[in-house]
DNA sequence: TTTGGTGCAAAACCTTTGCATTAGG
DNA sequence: CCTAATGCAAAGGTTTTGCACCAAA
C-alpha cells in the first residue's frame, strides 16, 4: 500500500515509488540522508534528489502511514508501521523495532488526568530493551 | 539547588546563576533561542550570549537537573524537573507541565518486553491532555 | 496541454566550536 | 596567577524553499 501511495494529487512517480519502496524494505527507522545515501548508491536506473526524498517522507509521515524518531542529535528517523494507535519497542543495541498493538495505558492514562484535573488525555509511549538475538551475541 | 549548579568544575558564574535562575521561573518547557531572548529583553544588568546558554543547558542536561522534548521543528525544549525516574503531563493549551512521580508502568513494561523476548527493558511515556483551567477557558 | 513533481542550489534554522579575552578562586 | 568560562563570529548539520525544467495524466 505504501508503494502505491500518490500523496495528495494522486500523482505517481518513479522517485516516490523508489522512497517507499526502499523504505518499506528498512527494518529500523532510517534518515532522510541515509535513504537518500542509499538510493544513490543502487543501481544507475535510481535518480532521486534529497529535496525529493524529504518531500516524499513528510508527505506519508502526514497520512500517518509513517511515523517519525527524534535523535538527540537533531535527525528525523522515518519508519513506516502500523497505523492507528500503538507504540514501539525497540533494540537498543541492533535498533530493531517492533509494534505494539494492543495497548493497555489507557487505564492508567486516565487515572492520572483524573488525579490532576486534566481531560481529553493523550499518551505516547516508547520501550528500549535488549531483544533475544542481540543479547546471545553480547 | 539549580541555582547552586557550577558544573563539574565548581566555578560559579553570574551566566550560569542567571540561566538556572530564568529557567527556574518558567512554569513550561522553553527553547534555548526563548531563554536568550527573555534574558536579553530582561535589565541591562544582564549579559549572556546565546553561546553561553546552550552551554550552561547542556550542562544542566547531562546532570539529570533538566529535562528536554523535542519539537517537530526541531528545536529543543528545557525543563526543570524532577530527578529520576518520571513522566510527564503536559496541557495541550497552556504547555504547563506536571511531573508525575509515582509510575505504575514498570509491571507493563516487563509484560510487553517478555512477550517478544526482550530484556533489560526501559520505557518513557509522555501524556497531553487539557488542564482544568485550560477546559473552563475553552 | 496542463499541472504538479523534481533537481539543484541557496537559504533557513538550530546548535556547536575555535579563539581571543575575561574573570572566578 | 592559573585555568575555566564567556562572547563573538564562523562553521556544521539537517531540513526547507525558490525556480526553471520535466513528466504524469
Amino acid at each position: 500500500m505504501i508503494e502505491s501511495w500518490t500523496g495528495s494529487t494522486g500523482r505517481k512517480t518513479r522517485q516516490r515509488r523508489q522512497v517507499a519502496s526502499a523504505l518499506k524494505s528498512e527494518k529500523r527507522p532510517i534518515s532522510a540522508q541515509d535513504l537518500f545515501l542509499q538510493l544513490r548508491g543502487k543501481g544507475s536506473s535510481v535518480k532521486v534528489s534529497l529535496a525529493t526524498v524529504y518531500r516524499t517522507l513528510n508527505g506519508l509521515v502526514s497520512t500517518g502511514l509513517v511515523d517519525t524518531f527524534k535523535e538527540d542529535s537533531g535527525e528525523t528517523l522515518y519508519l513506516l508501521c502500523e497505523q492507528g494507535h500503538h507504540h514501539h519497542l525497540s533494540c537498543r543495541m541492533c535498533g530493531k523495532v517492533v509494534d505494539i498493538r494492543d495497548c493497555e495505558l489507557d487505564g492508567w492514562a486516565s487515572q492520572v488526568a483524573k488525579d490532576h484535573g486534566f481531560s481529553t488525555i493523550e499518551h505516547r509511549a516508547e520501550l528500549v530493551g535488549t531483544c533475544s538475538n542481540c543479547k546471545e551475541a553480547g
